[in-house]
RNA sequence: GGCCGGAUGGCAGAGUGGCUAUGCAGAGGACUGCAAAUCCUCGUACAGCGGUUCGAUUCCGCUUCCGGCCUCCA
């Protein structure tokens, strides 16, 4: 079956086509690196991790180029540097490598290119000076604004027109726009702040004019997907298009726009003032990467997500089950997907159908009565995982988790084997109850071994 | 005010014009010295009101509630 992704320009799902059959271009918003990211950011750069590791497995892995920026330059980072009495560079490069490291720990492929907005100001300034030529964009007090005007088609990606966007508008009008919908391309920057010399004098670019410039120097004019979350669609993604189709002569920008739904904690819109703020370094604190990884994918992209202790503490339980099952299962070459793991995913990545056909598999497995079924299970399991980024960890380092004390844990159950195959087993559940007060579940497997394992 | 998206069992969360996923928690059973893990069985949910239909949780309309966006935002 072929992959349908639901695209935002039109709204419906569409069979997925790139425009050259043989290789897949993706770009996707990048974050602003102001300060630690939190867990709302992480949801579309695990969201576009599946899609790109599925595209991926189709099309190969030298076949998929994913795009994935890092802005460097905005209001948000100057502020934020002001107010830590830091650096502006030392700030974004710290930053960035916070980031890296966070999104390295659910699981995340790096993207094949990551360019940053301030290595890219020549671009930027070249499709500026583009749209003013064709006259979409204009010179006003030393900003370039583009004319909302000169495009027939803005407003038409979000669904709204131009009158809604000046009756609902709820900003001051800054008195040298045309109309009340332009919106910056270049500002001016005093001397204090990051700025580059351009035909407009010193500045620096506005926030969309950043994605097209990039957009277009790593995947040309046209690509196939472009993604990033629900609240980007407007203003971000319609100025976007309105920037590139315009400065590419009317060519279509890309052809599928994929949005990832929001994600709430217990219950409400994550917001410093409110004290549910809660960064990717916190829930990595509570949890593995991979739980928090699993509690994402366990709601469909689109949909709201609301981040709970319980959903984590559910995810890393039932990762505990599916590792379980791998532990004990023969080593295993290779395997492909389950084919209702597979059409799961291209239903628009329909990741929660997808656990559930991995929750077959696991069934089937813990069932499986030869080596050779056994075997093959696992095989089909992990390879079916590994799209999600998932179960591909050594079964007994997920379970046993990073220790020193192994060599004492063992000793106590060799003793406890010794108790009770004398019948002590007072004794035997004594340091069975010793080890459990430590976080150490016992299991005692067929055969007179007994395996151990931290609980959850 | 305008535009968009939701409402499913105790919780999480798919899906479908009739055969009613999956996981967690819970109950019972098998296995076990007892456990743990695993397996088996069980609970019969689709916001409300109308309409279309032989039949609607699924399609249409209205109502209520919730969320997002309306130039900071993943």
């Amino acid at each position: 079956m072929a992959l349908q992704l639901y695209n935002t320009s039109g709204r419906r799902k569409e069979a997925f086509e790139p425009i050259d059959p043989a290789n897949v271009r993706m770009y996707v918003c990048g974050p602003t690196v102001y300060d630690f990211a939190h867990i709302g950011n992480a949801r579309p750069v695990i969201v576009f991790d599946v899609l790109f590791r599925l595209l991926r497995r189709r099309y190969g892995d030298a076949h998929v180029r994913y795009v994935r920026n890092i802005t460097d330059i905005d209001d948000k980072i100057n502020a934020a540097a002001k107010a830590n009495g830091e650096d502006i560079r030392t700030l974004t490069e710290r930053t960035a490598k916070a980031f890296h490291e966070d999104v390295a720990a659910l699981g995340c492929l790096p993207p094949t290119v990551e360019p940053r907005a301030t290595e890219h100001i020549g671009p930027i300034i070249k499709m500026i000076e583009t749209l003013i030529a064709s006259e979409h964009a204009y010179r006003a007090e030393g900003h370039v604004l583009f004319s909302v005007a000169s495009d027939p088609e803005y407003g038409k990606f979000s669904g709204r027109s131009r009158d809604e966007m000046i009756a609902g508008a709820r900003v001051e009008v800054a008195p040298y726009k045309k109309d009340p919908g332009d919106f910056v391309l270049w500002k001016p920057s005093p001397p204090d702040l990051p700025g580059w010399e351009s035909p407009w004098g010193r500045g620096r670019p506005g926030w969309h004019i950043e994605c097209s410039a990039m957009s277009e120097a790593h995947l040309g004019e046209t690509f196939d997907i472009h993604g990033g979350g629900l609240d980007l669609i407007f203003p971000h993604h319609e100025n976007e298009i309105a920037q590139s189709t315009c400065a590419h002569g009317g060519k279509q920008f890309a052809h599928y726009w994929l949005h990832n739904g929001f994600v709430t904690v217990d219950g409400e819109k994550m917001a410093k003032s409110a004290g549910n703020f809660r960064t990717i370094r916190d829930v990595l604190n509570d949890a593995p990467g991979e739980a928090a990884r699993y509690a994402m994918l366990m709601s469909h992209y689109r949909d709201p997500l609301d981040w709970t202790g319980e959903r984590l503490e559910q995810a890393k339980h039932t990762l505990d089950r599916f590792y379980l099952a791998l532990r004990d299962a023969p080593a295993s070459a290779g395997g492909g997907m389950s084919p209702e793991f597979e059409a799961a995913l291209d239903d628009d990545l329909n990741t929660p159908l997808a656990l559930a056909a991995l929750h077959e598999l696991l069934n089937e497995l813990n069932k499986a009565t030869t080596d050779a079924d056994k075997a093959r299970l696992a095989g089909e399991l992990r390879a079916s995982a590994a799209i999600l980024g998932l179960l591909q960890r050594d079964p007994n380092a997920w379970l046993k988790g990073p220790t020193d004390e192994a060599a004492e844990i063992e000793a106590l159950i060799v003793q406890r084997l010794d108790a009770r195959k004398a019948k002590n087993f007072a004794e035997a559940d004594r340091i069975r109850t010793e080890l459990a007060i430590r976080g150490i579940v016992l299991e005692d497997k067929p055969g007179g071994k007994t395996e151990w394992r931290r609980a959850v």
